[in-house]
DNA sequence: TCAAAAGTGTTCTCTTTACACCCATGC
DNA sequence: GCATGGGTGTAAAGAGAACACTTTTGA
C-alpha cells in the first residue's frame, strides 16, 4: 500500500526526553535503536505520528511502547525540523520533556528498541539524529523550571519526605540549599501536606512523609 | 506530479503570529484568505513547509510573502496537531510568535492572501482552523515575557523615548506603572543607551531619544 | 502664563537569605 | 552513648514598591 499526495510532506515523529532522578543524580531515558538508521546506537525514545492520534497521544504511545513506561508528566519542549536531520527523508520531530518518579517504573524494551536505560546525564553515549540538541534543551529547560516552579514535585511518588523534595532541587540547582528556608517555602505554597506517616529504615530519627494534595496542580510558580 | 510513501505523511505548515503596537493598542496582523477551505474569512499568515528549508526559513518566508513584512523577531510558540484542525488533510501546524515595531512596515497583501491587516487584540473577527487557540498562546506567551523580560524592545524603533518603551509596558501588565521605578530599572541593564537627539513636535518639554547598544542582546531577563 | 509631558531620589515594606541547636531512632 | 538525618525561629540584608515636585517647550 503507498500514499500519494500533490506535494511532497515530511514525516512527523514525537521524542520523549524522560527525566527521572536515581541515587542521587539526574538520569534520562534512552533506547537502543533496533532499526536502520543509527542501528544498535543509543536514541531518545519516539517514533512516528498516526494519522489519527493527536500529538500527546502519539508522545505517550511512543513512550509506553519503546519503554513501558506509563502516567508521566509531558510537556511539549519545542520542534525540531532541520534539513537532513534524518537521512531517510524529510522529519520533523515534536519533542517533548517528561518526568517520573524513582519508584513505580518498570522498564522494558519494546518493538522498535532493542533496549531502555537509564543514563546519568553526565555520563552519556553519543546520540543518534539530533538527539543531542534536543537533550540540551530539555535539561535547560528543566533547569529553568526547577529555579521558580514546583515542578520538581513531579520526581516524586506518592509519599515523600520533605528532605527528598530539596535533595531534587539541589542537584538541579547545582549547590546545597538552606533546610530551613526550603521547607518554609515548599510548605507556604499549600501544595502538599502530611501523609500521617512517617519513614522508617535508618539508623535515624524519622521523617514525617507528605503527598501531593491536588495532583493536577503541583506545578506552581514561586 | 505526485509523491508517494510507503506510510501516510501529514502536511506540515508554520503559522505566524505577529503583534505590533500600534496608537497605544496591542495589534495581531491577520490575512485575509484568498482560497479554500475558509476562503474570504481571517487568519494567521502562513503556509507549507518546503521540502528543502528549515522551519525557522518558512516562517520568515511565509510571512514575508503574505504580508511583505520582514526583519521581525521570530521564536518558536509551539506545534498544533489536533486531528480535524484542518478539513483537507492531517496539516501539524509549527506557531511562531513575532514582534515588530510599528514603524518600518510595509503591508502589502501576497500571492495566497487577499488582503493583510492589523487587527486590535480586543476586536478581533472569528479565525480560520484553530487560529483562535494559537492566538491566545501567543497573547499568554507575550503577557508572561512582557512581566520579566527586555522583549518589549523589539516593539520598539531605531530611536525610541522611555516613555514610548513605558507605554508598551503598561500595555500588557494592562495597568499604569511608577515612571520613576520603571526608568530605574530599564537603564539599570545597561541594554539602552542616549542616541545624542531629542524627540520633538509636542508643545511640552523634548525627550531623549534612546537606541539599543547591541540589536543582539535585546531580550534579558529582569 | 498655561498646558503638557520630561526628568529626577528617598523612604518604606516585603521578600529573601543567613545562621545553630536540640530531637528521635538503630546499633 | 554515639552516629545519623529530622526538625525548628529569628535577625540582617536586599529587592521592590510607593511617592511629588521642578523643568522645558509650544501655543
Amino acid at each position: 500500500m503507498s500514499y500519494s499526495y500533490e506535494y511532497p510532506h515530511p514525516a512527523v515523529t514525537t521524542d520523549i526526553v524522560l527525566f527521572t532522578v536515581k541515587s542521587g543524580k539526574l538520569q534520562v531515558l534512552l533506547i537502543e535503536r533496533g532499526e536502520k538508521p543509527f542501528k544498535n546506537e543509543w536514541a531518545l525514545p519516539g517514533g512516528f505520528l498516526k494519522m489519527e492520534e493527536d500529538l500527546d497521544a502519539c508522545a505517550v504511545r511512543e513512550l509506553y511502547e519503546e519503554t513501558g513506561v506509563k502516567d508521566v508528566y509531558l510537556e511539549q519542549l519545542g520542534t525540531f525540523g532541520a534539513v537532513g536531520r534524518d537521512p531517510r527523508e524529510r522529519v520533523i520531530s515534536v519533542a517533548y520533556f517528561a518526568l517520573v518518579p524513582e519508584d513505580n517504573i518498570t522498564l522494558r524494551a519494546g518493538t522498535d528498541a532493542s533496549k531502555a536505560e537509564w543514563f546519568d546525564i553526565d555520563d552519556l553515549p553519543t546520540l543518534a539524529f539530533d538527539h543531542s540538541d534536543i537533550l540540551e534543551r530539555a535539561m535547560q529547560r528543566l533547569a529553568a523550571k526547577m529555579d521558580y516552579s514546583t515542578i520538581g514535585l513531579q520526581f516524586m511518588g506518592d509519599e515523600f519526605t520533605l528532605t527528598d523534595v530539596q535533595t531534587i532541587y539541589e542537584i538541579a540547582a547545582g549547590k546545597s540549599l538552606d533546610k530551613r528556608n526550603f521547607r518554609k517555602w515548599l510548605l507556604s505554597l499549600g501544595l502538599i501536606e502530611e501523609s500521617g506517616n512517617m519513614s522508617k529504615g535508618g539508623a535515624f530519627r524519622p521523617a514525617k512523609l507528605y503527598q501531593v494534595k491536588d495532583k493536577s496542580k503541583v506545578e506552581i510558580l514561586k
